[in-house]
DNA sequence: GGTTGCGTTGACGTCGGCGGCAAGGTTTAG
DNA sequence: CTAAACCTTGCCGCCGACGTCAACGCAACC
């Protein structure tokens, strides 16, 4: 399979897939003439690259996944070392979710804040009977 | 006031106050040698812009909320633009916090997923007995 | 043999909020 | 007089996952 082909069963584009490479994380091998030429395994490879990016994971996040497919596992997820990123981006979420929460308070706190100085600028404008 | 002092005062940098005021958030005047003069308001201003920064917010959201300081009302956001922008970054939260108890869920199945693959995995070689 | 559609490498652009440096001018303190 | 501490403008760098050319080679079809 080339590039090309690759590229569109993955859902993505060629030159995502030599960014994939130049980074570690995808290995053609190469034809006569240069072409990259990718295994059947490859496809499997790169979607979890993708799934795995959809989630919020970095490229770095991810070389243990594909590391763990390579391997041979079912999942890219059973490694110690996938574990271990996993485990950290629980934490990270968690930790993302507590601030977020904070944020959505203090905006809520801000909009509601807002809107009762509006109404009482607007009785002060107009006289208490509205 | 000079850029330095603002900048202290308002616990930034003096590059980052020139950022603002390329992006027109912040206005100062100029002294005869070329000199940036800030009045006593603008502190307020640099501070309500570090505030949104802090939550999330770009610069572009922050403009309404600097007008409506300058317009002289105590707060920055009760105007109308800010309730909207308000508005619209209470929604874009509570989206981002729905994504990301998605992302939670997914990544907690995962690594519960994987501990019992290995757990099996383990059984599975060291025989039933551990 | 020309066109079309693959492939190749290389390099620059994107977004946003700055950091940091260069190369100067100004002011103040000693 | 000089050094230090301010200030000015301007421009490149950063991060990350690519998009988008440019300029070329290879393959297949009519």
């Amino acid at each position: 399979m080339r590039i090309g082909e690759l590229a569109r069963r993955a859902g993505t584009s060629t030159r995502t897939l030599r960014y994939y490479e130049a980074h570690g994380l995808v290995r053609p091998h190469r034809s006569a003439n240069g072409y990259r030429v990718y295994d059947e395994a490859e496809l499997r490879v790169v979607r979890e690259i993708r799934s795995l990016l959809a989630i919020g994971f970095g490229l770095d996040d991810i070389r243990p996944f594909v590391a763990c497919l390579r391997a041979g596992n079912d999942s890219g997820d059973v490694c110690p070392d996938s574990v271990a990123v996993l485990r950290r981006k629980l934490a990270e979420v968690d930790d993302y979710l507590d601030r977020l929460g904070d944020v959505r308070r203090r905006l809520h706190d801000q909009l509601a804040h807002a809107i009762i100085q509006r109404e009482e600028t607007c009785l002060r404008t107009r006289g208490p009977d509205g």
